[in-house]
DNA sequence: ATTCGCCTTGGTCGAACGCCCAAGGCGGGC
DNA sequence: GCCCGCCTTGGGCGTTCGACCAAGGCGAAT
């Protein structure tokens, strides 16, 4: 068989995006380590190896830059938490999966941060908060079709409590070191259920 | 009647403690206008009115200073929750109350931030989380022991994920305009009563 | 009257900040 | 062979940052 072909060499606009990649990756990494308003432009360029005059030529200001860094990374997990509600063999099994997701962020990873830094950053920010609004409307749907194909009352207000939960706790989770999955998970499943007359009062 | 006595004049040590509260107010409130790291010994020196020096002589640091301004605020608000599950007149009536309390806080208002940074600010202060930590211990089991009152099953643990699902509402709310407290409370209310085998099949 | 302790002032230090720009490298189309 | 457009470099602009300090004010104690 004959060799495949090289790959062509890449062009100064094929490396101009990788760099644009890298400066993305960097900035998201440095708002879940320091915090949104914590992150420079040159620690952005050191550690995505560039030099800092690069910022500013790829992107229009750090603000731009941090907008665009934060949506990709949300959006990113999103698409991967749909793809596991339609790929699992029943949906029992994909919501199993999404509670399940809950041990693998422990409140102090780069992608927990990522997500709650982005949020309250959405608040003082009104471009963050469209963009972040338009993510979250596909994933919301997603999620609330499959709670309503289980049978759950009032899907679309369960999807939303649901996962406002589950970003609460990933915000409280370094601070109560009680939020184990197997303690809130059971708790958790009760957004499932009807309330039922039997049990509290309240 | 004889006139009150007039109020003694203040001594330089009091003066200076007053000068604390207010840069320990100015500090809670550029913690929620600015986000955490982008406060600035300056504004809150401009805010509270004082000389910037001030600051480091009160304080050994502005790290030092926020810690203790959003613990303050934090415990504050706390205090102000238990001592409504304690005086109200029925049990019932408390927890309604605090579910109410839901509509005072809208995501974008100082209080909302300030609690969210806080506990974002403390995934990476150990000091700050050990602070928070004692702090949330006791809201905790005040809520924990009503709960347990009314019948509620797992009390400490639905405690744990009623306060980390308010806070994770606040943190959506900003983006999610369906979060309102009538679209969220009966699905809240669920976390109260046992999960019920008739409804979703989760 | 003098001393003492606490508070306050206003300014200064070196460092880091966001943003900008003149100048150069370099491969693809004419 | 030349030019054009895109990318890249390194330095520099003015501003703001946290921290620090010499000097003074002032009531309480002696």
């Amino acid at each position: 068989m004959p060799p495949p072909p090289p790959p062509p060499p890449p062009t100064a606009a094929d490396r101009g995006r990788e760099v644009r990649q890298r400066l993305l990756r960097a900035g998201a990494e440095l708002i879940a380590e320091r915090g949104w308003s914590a992150v420079s432009t040159r620690a952005v360029a050191e550690r995505a190896k560039t030099a800092q005059g690069l910022v500013h030529y790829h992107f229009a200001s750090l603000g731009a830059l941090l907008r665009q860094a934060a949506l990709g990374g949300v959006e990113a997990l999103f698409d991967e938490l749909t793809t596991l509600l339609k790929t699992a063999a029943t949906s029992q099994q994909a919501l199993d999966r999404v509670l399940g997701a809950l041990d693998a962020y422990s409140g102090t990873d780069p992608t927990s941060l990522l997500f709650t830094e982005t949020y309250l950053a959405a608040a003082r920010d009104e471009e963050l908060k469209d963009g972040l609004a338009g993510i979250l409307a596909g994933a919301r749907d997603a999620l609330a079709d499959h709670l309503g194909d289980q049978g759950v009352p009032q899907p679309q207000e369960t999807a939303v409590v649901l996962l406002a939960a589950v970003d609460g706790l990933m915000l409280h989770r370094p601070t109560s070191p009680a939020l184990t999955s197997a303690a809130v998970g059971p708790v958790l499943r009760r957004l499932f259920t009807e309330a039922n007359p039997g049990g509290g009062t309240v």
